[in-house]
DNA sequence: ACATCGACTACACGCATGTGTAGTGTCCTA
DNA sequence: TAGGACACTACACATGCGTGTAGTCGATGT
């Protein structure tokens, strides 16, 4: 296998960052409950029993690689925003690139739901993003600018948590240099291309707003399908 | 709790079918690792031998259910490839749609890399859907449909996967009708504007070219941080 | 009527895991 | 130099799990 975390040499970091790197390796890759204290002391050359001692239980464990990563996107977000590169360029992009060796596990907690500070971080950072790239902007948006960076955060996230999927799709391995430029054109294309026309957009937003009026309770299912059905009409 | 899964009366289903339901919602609702057999079993009536009698192991229960809903969403893509109602509208959100309660189970399959064959169905699906939005396409795509039906079909299926960090962003549950309204008004929002100019995307491409053209070997997280670094300057 | 087969249950086995406990070495301090 | 705190290990415990086995019940076909 190839070595994904190369850190500054395993060798010479304490027994508790150890721990942790190890840790933050077979969550990402295993998922944090496949993944084993056994397994992890050993890769990181520990006996199970002081991962026990540093941090009390596998849950624990799990809390303080979150924490950890909470803290580096957080120190990236600081980073970016004061820097001078900020004003223009995707932050998506931005997020994902300094993430590195940390994007497996970051896509295994977020989808187990967990790592939540560091989603919210991003968002924070897509927000700011938008709130240059509003004054652009013609039209008014609709929604908040948090509901749409919130979901353009997931959008974002989605190759990385679904990276198995996409590889296949690809074709090609997300993590071999080919993979990544193919990911970057096709983002690319389709971040430079909006799926919908305005009109369009207009119009089913236009069918929102009727099912909103009827205030008929209804289920995630059961509305998407009518709007589609008002779109069709 | 509310009731997610009602179909027609899990009362009359046989057994077999009982414990493939009860399966998508334990595994949906708990993920794969840690739902228990003899949990899916209590919930669907049974004994827990009674599963191993139908389903062999619980390997071969999870490939049940992902077989299971691969056919349902083969007859959803076939219903839509043949309806009328297919020339417009988002198939983004027609799939979403239909999956209805099992959206749950989809996206945590996903999550943990299974269902493969529902993912590529999507895929298609989506391909079917840019085959005719490129018609009316001013430039000319630089990647393949399939690329970038795949990674439309992986930031589509993102805000099910992360549904619980996007309804905490959002401040609403998801599955509520109020997030489902605010959900589709953001999509709209999202997917009627570019979130790159024609410009930029052009630049960073060029960009894209001269990395290509270097044709040094390089890990993911550095490709994107020097695509930032081009974009840039 | 009897035999056969499949649905279904009860129960036990083996194992891996998280956790708890006792103990060892080692460095730092008074 | 005594002692205490701390990093660290070895080992045992309890538990919950997937899986295997034996057996019951009922329908079906002859």
């Amino acid at each position: 296998m190839t070595v994904t975390t190369t850190g500054p040499d395993p060798e010479d970091l304490t027994a508790r960052a150890r721990i942790r790197d190890a840790a933050m390796r077979h969550f990402g890759e295993q998922g944090f409950e496949r993944a084993t204290i056994r397994g992890i002391a050993e890769t990181a050359g520990v006996s199970s029993g002081l991962v026990r001692h540093h941090f009390g239980s596998k849950q624990a464990l799990r809390e303080a690689c979150d924490a950890y990563l909470a803290r580096m996107i957080r120190r990236l977000n600081d980073e970016v925003r004061s820097g001078e590169a900020l004003r223009k360029g995707n932050p998506v992009a931005t997020a994902q690139a300094a993430m590195g060796p940390y994007q497996r596990y970051l896509a295994r907690a977020l989808a187990e739901g967990s790592a939540e500070s560091v989603f919210d971080e991003m968002v924070e950072l897509s927000e700011q993003w938008l709130a240059d790239a509003d004054e652009t902007r013609p039209d008014v948006p609709d929604v908040d600018r948090k509901a749409r960076a919130t979901v353009g955060t997931a959008m974002a996230l989605a190759v990385a948590v679904l990276h198995t999927h996409v590889s296949r799709g690809l074709g090609v391995d997300l993590y071999s240099p080919e993979g990544d430029l193919l990911l970057a054109r096709t983002l690319i294309d389709i971040y430079s291309h909006p799926m919908l026309s305005i009109e369009d957009a207009a119009e089913v937003r236009a069918a929102l707003d009727r099912i909103q009026a009827e205030q008929t309770k209804t289920d995630r299912g059961a509305t998407l399908r009518r709007l589609e059905e008002h779109h069709h009409d």
